[in-house]
DNA sequence: ATGAAAGCGCTAACAA
DNA sequence: TTGTTAGCGCTTTCAT
């Protein structure tokens, strides 16, 4: 690899001087800086970083560490977000996948710190409480899509109780009183909250929710689960008084409610309307008609944890915000007006 | 930071031994060894890995360069599969992502760089060739889901001419003739050899192929397609002699092949087998019945770069095999044996 | 078995 | 405007 001394003996100046020029510094004169340039260019150097961070250099790295977010279609956006916001300061993102491995995240700690990485997020696949501990990592740390149990840490989670309230509040706004619901595992933090929401809605709309069309989409622990959507679905729909809207604790249960009305030759919307949940592309767009949904704000997250890693830097010690981020209606053919 | 010069002055031994020690060098005392430890415990000393470098050791970090791949839900298992292959080596991945911006892909070279990275992979959302250049990079570069143009790379790239051929002939073998062909945009690779591989199947099988019923699901320059096929799989199942089976370019288009099956009233796998592509799990497990594919191998695409990265360590200038990875066909409900 | 000293490539402080 | 020197934290060489 190509040293600064080495250029700085092909020009005939000092090491400081190239150094100087490499680092745009202006108090260099002009017809140096050209003569100089040409061998930089020639000999094709690029400075190195591990040299550069002896000196107290921050390192241009932030860490990414993920129970599996990196790497499964439904949050990769925070990482997308993450990047763009990295990108504009010519940083980037070295990332670790523990894939929930409580020793393998021990692990990546020391590589992070071994790195001398400049922040790290905390990034896990869908919205839970999560324990960071002691990390033997004293720079910011910013939890993504997760929050701190002891709430000691700066996180950034998705506001689903305002978006179990928009999915309700759209449908009632259009005429819909009796409205199923069919959620997923009842012990995760989204379907509580977003239950909440869906009720403050109804509340709102002075219409009462009949929780006997309160029903399960998924059943089974958390991972592992199993899709029932489509039985629970055509069971509901087969109701002499069935709803004429559904919601959705995820765009995949909607997948199934499609399934389950085409199978009963109800037609979508007239004689139902469907509402999603994650605006999951693949569904979403693919869908006959094109599913409404609620977004996952994922790559505004992932953008936002940034700045928050930033801003975590001059920060004091207890310093712990945690910050909702909105989930906005996505409105596409599945829902109708009633008359 | 804790640097070795305070834990052995703390423990009162030199620089060296401590330094023996957290490499696990056994030409220690081990009373020596065991007071150390202590102090390295109590301190949290992790090692400098810049400090490290500057001494010759090289980087524990690979690059990873994407036009848009880590972030697709499509083709993130190349990220994981290069992920599980590092990680027992307990090295890690720098990931950058072009958006296949040219000039970003340059400064994202300079800065592996200079970050001295032990090697980079660069992948492709699609199957298709690129060209890498004389990056400014002289360490191992590995192709993912694409090719060199020059061939002067190693690379990897999924067979889909095999791919097609295994669609094909899983129908034919099941008794089917007459069937139809719903392919991606002609111009990318995959449509090219897919259609090859599916021809020799016919061939093979000593059927004709009825090139009539040969047509796009989806139409448009690459990015920005849209999807037609909804409406040539309506018509081309509204003839008097449908096919009694369809091959998709691609999970997607067989989606919509469900809808207008749906449409239609015809119902999967009795009035129409669908063959898929990709094994895009959000659709093939949703879809009722789960749908029958042909699976795109990026896990083992990324698990073998990094394999193909660190034998080419080891070759001369040349060296650049093109390695076909197998799609194997996956069977689920969506095709069915005609008798 | 242990240690002293040199030096990796760079930048900051200071000098010229 | 330019150069000299020191030293970041570590590993390597060569003593002891």
């Amino acid at each position: 690899m190509v040293t600064l001394r080495e250029v700085a003996k092909l020009s005939g100046v000092s090491i400081k001087t190239v150094s100087r020029i490499v680092n745009g510094d202006p108090a260099v004169n002009a017809k140096t800086r050209d003569s100089v340039q040409v061998h930089l260019q020639n000999l094709n150097y690029v400075p190195n970083q591990a040299a550069r961070m002896m000196r107290g250099v921050q390192s241009s790295v932030y860490g990414l560490m993920t129970d599996a977010v990196a790497t499964t279609p439904y949050s990769v956006d925070i990482v997308r977000g993450a990047q763009a916001a990295l990108k504009e300061q010519n940083q980037t993102l070295l990332i670790a996948n523990s894939n929930g491995d409580a020793e393998q995240e021990v692990e990546f700690w020391r590589m992070f710190r071994a790195q001398r990485v400049r922040g790290v997020i905390y990034a896990s696949v869908f919205h839970r409480s999560h324990n960071v501990g002691r990390p033997a990592f004293n720079d910011s740390i910013v939890l993504a899509n997760c929050y701190a149990s002891g709430s000691d840490r700066p996180s950034l989670v998705p506001d689903d109780e305002g978006g179990g309230y928009a999915q309700a509040e759209h449908l009632l706004r259009n005429g819909h009183r009796r409205i199923g619901l069919l959620t997923l595992i009842p012990k995760i933090d989204a379907t509580r909250l977003r239950g909440i929401g869906i009720r403050r809605a109804f509340k709102d709309a002075g219409v009462t929710f009949d929780e006997s069309l309160n029903q399960q989409g998924m059943i089974g622990p958390v991972h592992g689960e199993s899709m029932v959507a489509y039985e629970a679905a055509l069971k509901m729909l087969q109701q002499k008084n069935r709803p004429t809207a559904i919601i959705c604790g995820h765009d995949a249960v909607a997948f199934h409610v499609y399934a389950a009305a085409a199978h009963l030759r109800l037609s979508v919307p007239q004689d139902l309307s469907i509402m999603g949940f994650d605006d999951l592309k693949v569904i979403t767009e693919n869908l006959h008609p094109r599913l409404t949904t609620v977004a996952l704000p994922y790559f505004e997250i992932g953008r936002r944890a940034v700045e928050l890693m930033r801003e975590s830097t001059h920060q004091k010690e207890g310093w712990a915000p945690k910050i909702l981020v909105p989930c906005p209606l996505v409105e596409r053919g599945s829902c109708r007006t009633l008359s």
